[in-house]
DNA sequence: ATTCGTTGTCGAAGCGCTTCGACATCCTAT
DNA sequence: ATAGGATGTCGAAGCGCTTCGACAACGAAT
């Protein structure tokens, strides 16, 4: 292993000099860097992590807890954790992954050890019992998410509400009266994780000012639990035209079902879901969707925290407004409707 | 920030009584050791990860490459992810996080750095460039997938030659004669990913004994590609009654497709997938699927590195035996085939 | 009673880096 | 000519921990 001192003797100047050369904390004259940076690169020299922690107390590295449960869309949560892996490289940062299990042990250890300079929490519950120790600890950190209080965090997420709301503009402007929602799975719900309630409540707040009316149903993705689901709402609101899907492994077994009974989309049914594009392309019926903007969201999480490290920025909250994408499945409400 | 030397003199002992009372690297009184413990629960004592890493060169961090495209299933990969960070946690470890963005200069930087004492890496190509420096470095290493040469290596992975001949074998049981193979999008053979061969591979010698025909169409996941591959397959063999399917984004299509024309699954005809069973479960027909054993990968790969460390354990290729389980979708080929 | 091995504890020397104050050098403004 | 500020470099003091050798205390074996 070659160490800051072989680099220096190397290239004939101190170890301080070398340090300096590295982070740049004090001018350097052309001709030493040079000579300096040529031992480097000759020697393969890398600063050693471990020490470098001790001496500058920062590590170099972000915590991303993800949950462990994978009742929320896995490739979302991926898609964020790789966004944030790739922004936090950009700004010379590692990215530790840990997940939920430990709890609040883990913000503990993570902040107590000093492995961490900073932390990002993705699935935030609404009274989420990690919150107390972030909210007294002066590591940075930002919640991907929302909880029911946000004072003293930053935070980022889609504007679910807003998105609530724009999914049923769009079908109240073809004309469509009677929407049921496709929610999440019911745990989803009981474990309060917010983002469900604040589409519904977006969603239902905006119904009420254009007059229509609007059906929720939690469900759990697959077909069976679909077609049960999809019964009971046409049972009880047979003129339903629209729907809105928050419920990524409910939507192609939705298709599938209304296909089954006749009810073509989008002539006799619209869908609007919110989903990664992805998912809304690959779909039998390409969807009119609202985007999860997950890497957006990976990158200000870091870019907020590397701001912070920096001494810059302070704590937000970030609610990314929604986009809706018109695609196959939304048109015109039927006439006898 | 507690210290260790703040716990000693707190419990009225040396740091190196601390550290020993920490490690159980030297035997301890139990009441010193009793002593010591109460301090560090009443002082909130956590080991600085730096100081720790810097004076015993190890910083008990697994690095887990995982890459960076997305044209592999992301579940799985988010599957073994969690198992690998969860394994690590049982075992005193954390886990950084790397995209292959870096590519081989990661390998470089971490191994360099100590950043990490061990590595995994996913989705490694038969040619990977990072295996010459892995070879050559004695950091401990494990892939998830086999490359080309697997010598001084340590590799794990489902054994995909065994599983495509697997599949092959229950259709041929059932009375199938024509098998369609729905491969993985171009982009993966391209790539020399290596399972898709290997799958391929196995199942076409298997299929060479027992008598059968092998069509293999590689297929990008959505309807629109689906449908295309499928006329064709139909178009050169229109007795086909057996499918395998390897891309997890064209199972639900190909079930679309097949229920659109006409043909039943199974009385028409027989589909295998191979897929974790959650998609095999959740699809609209419940799936005959060999799944991918990604938990037991990661914990696999974790537990081998700990051994390495421990000293103990050395270099091996793990296949795991394929498992089929039979569910709704394959049943007797039909009579006039 | 002396020697020996055990067991439990301590002191001190680093691990490789950062960072602060000191200092030498050179240039500019008086 | 000289004080004063830049500018570039160095030495040394840690950062908080692990680990090695030393050693005191004690019981067991001679």
């Amino acid at each position: 292993m070659v160490t800051l001192a072989e680099v220096a003797q190397h290239a004939g100047v101190s170890a301080s000099t070398v340090s300096y050369v590295l982070s740049g904390k004090r001018s350097i004259s052309t001709t030493t860097r040079q000579r300096v940076e040529q031992s480097i690169r000759e020697l393969g020299y890398h600063p050693n992590a471990g020490a470098r922690a001790l001496a500058s107390s920062r590590s170099n590295i972000i915590a991303l807890m993800i949950p462990l449960r994978t009742d929320m869309y896995v490739p979302v949560m991926m898609e964020i954790a790789i966004a944030v892996a790739t922004t936090a490289r950009l700004h010379g940062y590692d990215v530790l992954l840990l997940t939920g299990e430990e709890g609040p042990d883990a913000v503990r250890r993570v902040t107590g050890s000093g492995l961490a300079d900073a932390m990002i929490l993705m699935d935030v519950e609404l009274e989420d019992e990690r919150l107390p120790l972030l909210r007294q600890t002066d590591q940075p950190c930002v919640l991907i998410g929302l909880p029911a209080s946000t004072s003293g965090l930053t935070c980022v997420d889609l504007d679910f509400g807003a998105t609530g709301a724009l999914c049923v503009e769009h079908l109240a402007k073809l004309g469509h009266r009677d929407i049921a929602v496709i929610g999440e799975a019911p745990a989803v719900y009981e474990r309060h994780t917010g983002f469900a309630e604040r589409t519904l409540d977006g969603l239902r707040s905006r119904a009420r000012e254009l007059g229509l009316r609007v059906l929720h149903r939690p469900c759990e993705g697959g077909y069976d639990a679909m077609a049960l689901t999809l019964a009971r709402i046409f049972d009880e609101r047979p003129g339903t035209t629209g729907f809105v899907v928050q419920n990524e492994s409910a939507v192609e077994p939705l298709l599938a079902l209304l296909r089954q009974q006749g009810r073509a989309v989008p002539e006799d049914v619209s869908v609007v879901a919110i989903c990664p594009d992805q998912v809304a392309v690959q779909a039998s019926v390409r969807l009119t969707s609202v985007a999860i903007p997950a890497q957006e969201m990976g990158r200000y999480a870091v870019e907020h925290l590397v701001a912070k490290l920096d001494g810059r920025g302070s704590d937000e909250v970030l609610l990314i407004a929604p986009e809706l994408t018109v695609r196959a499945s939304t048109g015109p409400a039927p006439a006898g409707s």
